[in-house]
DNA sequence: GTTTTTACACTGACTGGTCAGTTCAAAAGC
DNA sequence: GCTTTTGAACTGACCAGTCAGTGTAAAAAC
């Protein structure tokens, strides 16, 4: 039990220092001695608890969008149990994707970073975790369509991918190039595209 | 005449091997060996051509932004030529970028991997390159809003931002995920979503 | 019109440094 | 007493950048 925590905690720590330092130099320009120093422990002990230096990142990737999806799902099913409609679920997601990435920010650099890269070690586990991540959208967009609230023109698995990118890249610009505006000046901006506000003069 | 074409002609062949293997493998993990012998020439030749890996590097950006913008910027004008309106102007510029991403999917990929990653040396190059890109956005959005054919909550750069976040996103996504998929599918789920024809049951 | 020079593009073996991963004896934690 | 961590030394592969030298085409010299 005790010993156990105890390597939770190292490998936490670990997480934290890899997290960033990959967010910033990429993976291969991080060295594991790096990473170890600023964790504040032994080189060894990266060793004790990582075969190596990919694992820890894949473990890593696995962590960070488990935490992603988890989010997503917690503000769609909270916005069902309030009897909101699914097109209120999706700004809702939008909300929660803007808060996660405002809190991790670094984690969401290194996912775009790699996401879309061929032949790495990794490949695989990319894979399996943007499926689990885009997965939660499509299903609130499906449901959508399905209750006719969305056009059936809807292309569920484009658009998802697009409301994604969206948000992932609208959040990270905010993060990069106008850390003046608030979360609210963001959310305000992708609610408007997602409610098509933008064009024309209704309502 | 004849050397300084022959010169260009090597640092086509570089530029082409480059953006091929830093897209795949990221900048630090690709070496200046491959990227030699993949453009068929000798490892000096890359730095009789340019300083450092570093160098090459930072041009490249240069060069390929340089192709983006003129296309997005031609598909713009083109529309105004037509008389065609504002957001007619940007569903144009949504296929003009589907167009470029589609013939340089490589130059996306290493594009979007590197642009939110902070401490990097071609840091400021990026900057740089970047505005030129969603410059060209923000002023069709500009003049739709001051045409009064946009809304006008329509915040300009956040805006700016999340529309060529949802082009570059979807495009990749498409490009890695969704391969069966053809250029008019993405262009259409793309352009509902512009068109705000996605909630709601209109026209 | 043949030889010599010059300028430029390119070559590839080599160097000096870096880094992932290993090893291990000793200490710390529980 | 078992597990975890330490720290420092070590290995061997790998790689950015260098440099003395080669190829060549066109100008200069004769």
């Amino acid at each position: 039990m005790d010993s156990s925590s105890r390597r939770r905690a190292t490998r936490a720590k670990l997480y934290e220092a890899a997290v960033t330092l990959i967010a910033e130099q990429g993976f291969s320009a991080t060295t594991v001695d790096e990473i170890a120093e600023r964790a504040g422990v032994a080189k060894g002990t990266v060793y004790y608890n990582f075969k190596s230096k990919t694992e820890l990142f894949e473990e890593l990737l696995r962590f960070g969008v488990g935490l992603l999806t988890a989010s997503l799902q917690e503000a769609a099913d909270r916005t069902a149990e309030r009897g909101g409609s699914k097109v209120e679920a999706l700004d809702a997601m939008i909300r929660a994707g803007l808060v996660f990435i405002d809190r991790y920010p670094a984690f969401t650099q290194l996912y775009v970073a790699e996401l879309w890269r061929t032949n790495r070690a990794w490949q695989s586990t990319l894979l399996v975790v943007r499926q689990q991540a885009v997965a939660v959208v499509e299903t609130v967009l499906r449901e959508g369509v399905e209750a006719g609230e969305l056009s059936e023109e809807v292309d569920i698995p484009l658009t998802a991918a697009a409301l994604v990118g969206m948000v992932l890249v609208a959040a990270l610009d905010w993060q990069a190039f106008q850390r003046e505006r608030s979360l609210d000046d963001v959310h305000g901006a992708l609610s408007l595209l997602l409610h098509g506000r933008v064009s024309g003069r209704r309502d």
